[in-house]
DNA sequence: CAATTCACGGCAACCGATTGCCTCACCGAT
DNA sequence: ATCGGTGAGGCAATCGGTTGCCGTGAATTG
């Protein structure tokens, strides 16, 4: 009777709140707060008899409520750049799993790649959230800076003065696969290099220069090219232009996308030429040839990078000092082997043959 | 002086509320209240200067506080079951799009699978978020009737009764699969199952027996198998046991893990086995040989979505009739072809010579 | 036995924005 | 001169928890 209709009501009637429970148990709002959020703060008993209440009723805490006393959402941030990007599964898996465990929900939001969605995606995420993970980020290194000053915030695979960062071995990796061709016998090496206003871009091909010149290898650079499997054909149509026996690319979209584009030009890999991508993406294992690639701890990363915000949440600011570097190890597939000089090899190569350059 | 130093505090002085740019502007919090949200309510010449103080101040409203008065978060969650699922970015994209354009922010939840953590990454949305996108679930039909009473919920790939729904049309696509195996000269279909949780897969098998028998085709199913690669390569080995011309799969990822198991069992594809899949993941067209795969219009799907659930907040219920029907359509790559009798086309397939079935 | 501590629960003031209602001033119209 | 209308702004309640402080009765202590 008193109880209206159910059916009637758009959402059912309004959650029932701590007063609801108060009223029923017989006891004062803060009385039921406390039973929740403060144990041993009220009589076992009692405590029990709210908890049963609270039970019947159906009770929920509201947690805009709770945010808004409390100055914590309980939520962090992970701010991705492409949610088609399979790199970013492992270290979101892994932030979540490290939030879920210190009771933080992580949301996430997606870039798409547009410098202004992320800011805009922050903009909302700064207010809302009590810390932030940038797996990545299109901004400029001040703009960071700024929201660093507001929120805690964690930058994953670039190094931006005075905000924590957690970093790959990109120079390492780059190392691995200089060596690793190297051994391979092959002496010219390309860059295939993704957005120039990626950080690990520049450390990938900066690196591989310096690993190269102590390797005695020649390398060239070409690019910028979008970090995406199309990126990667098109790639294929400027490497044509001067290959190389060997290529290391900034990614493995893009190292796939270059293998596709070079198929579709007759030339094998590894047949031809040698292709080392980077991440190690769950689809470096699924095509054809199996893509030899940089692995990083990606998971890893994502429980690190969390922890260390929740870190910065609870406690005070984070180490801002070096950034953190992750280890990586080469994935060794069927994209690489050994340099071939013999030409017969090659069956369909009308476009290298046609090349000055000795593969 | 008065200006505490931005250094000391942790992370920067308390943020500016209305009630300071009230105070600076020397009028009342309710009028800056509504020289945000009310256009023309208050003097034009007022709100200008209220906006100029709130800027010179810095002050963003604070999201968790206006929640609380107009039980209006603004956030839509979408919930997948794994983020590592390419299927799901589509979706999620549109979503996005769709909630944006309405001033909706979208908060991603990774189920990872798992029934447990799907439940409470729901039971978290549900009091946080105005509405819910469940992307496929593996909850039980009435755990979902269950939330869809309390916050505006819409169930994508999967009939709830009660509960408003869009799904592919499964059943056109297994048919157009059906037909175009059938047109192959193919005349006996394996079909590898997902999940048994999964209600497309019941559609999809349910569907193509249906075409089966019209087309006067044999079908067999094989399964559950987990839908990711590692279970398409499982699902190779049982299905070498009893081989047949032509396969369906439940999804992408285990049509391609099935012909990485069939390779490493010298069975190729398209050239002994014909394989379709579902879904038209991006790594379909990665893979060789190109998935022949059916094709929902996934980004669309997640718009139509989002727009429901955006309309049943602002309007009223939803309808919650007929599931919304998506259209298919098949895209033919490079996994099927006409059956072959030819046994000298199988170089190395003594496990299939074995077989009593002719292919 | 008096003094003090302690456990337990209630009161009420927040958190920051929204909004219904009221007041006041000023307008033209009667 | 009076009245109704209207534009502009302020007051204060409200959303649902949280928490500092206080009061009470009981247990502990010297």
């Amino acid at each position: 009777m008193a109880e209206p209709n159910v059916l009637d009501v758009p959402w059912g009637p309004r959650a029932v709140t701590i007063y609801d429970v108060a009223r029923h148990a017989g006891v004062a709002p803060s009385t039921v707060s406390r039973a929740f959020s403060r144990p041993g703060r009220v009589n076992a008993a009692t405590a029990e008899r709210i908890r049963r209440v609270a039970d019947e009723l159906g009770y929920r805490a509201n947690p805009v409520a709770r945010a808004l006393s409390t100055a914590r959402t309980n939520m962090i941030a992970v701010i991705i750049l492409d949610i088609a990007n399979p790199f970013y599964a492992e270290i979101v898996r892994g932030a979540q799993a490290a939030a879920a465990a210190a009771g933080y929900t992580v949301v996430l939001a997606d870039a798409q790649e547009s410098d202004r969605l992320e800011r805009s995606a922050l903009e909302r995420a700064v207010t809302a959230v009590d810390g932030i993970v940038l797996a990545s980020s299109r901004m400029s290194d001040s703009a960071i800076r700024m929201i660093s000053k507001q929120k805690p915030v964690v930058v994953l695979n670039r190094a931006v003065v005075d905000v924590p960062c957690l970093v790959t071995d990109n120079a390492r990796g780059a190392r691995h696969a200089a060596e690793h061709l190297g051994a391979l016998g092959h002496e010219h090496v390309t860059y295939v290099a993704g957005p120039e206003a990626s950080w690990a871009d520049g450390m990938r091909w900066w690196s591989l220069r310096e690993a190269a010149a102590q390797l005695s290898l020649r390398v060239r650079r070409i690019g910028p090219f979008t970090p995406d499997v199309r990126g990667g054909v098109q790639a294929a149509e400027q490497f044509q232009a001067q290959p190389t026996s060997a290529v290391v690319a900034y990614n493995d979209q893009l190292a796939i996308g270059l293998i596709r584009g070079l198929a579709g030009r007759g030339i094998r890999v590894p047949g031809d030429v040698s292709v080392v991508g980077f991440d190690n993406i769950a689809a470096a294992n699924l095509v054809t040839p199996g893509l030899t690639t940089v692995a990083a701890p990606l998971y890893t990363q994502g429980v690190t990078a969390a922890r260390h915000v929740l870190g910065m949440i609870e406690g005070g600011r984070g180490r801002t000092g070096q950034p953190g570097v992750l280890p990586v190890r080469l994935v060794v597939r069927d994209s690489t082997a050994e340099r071939h000089r013999d030409v017969r090899q090659r069956r369909r190569g009308p476009a290298l043959a046609a090349s000055p350059l000795a593969l």
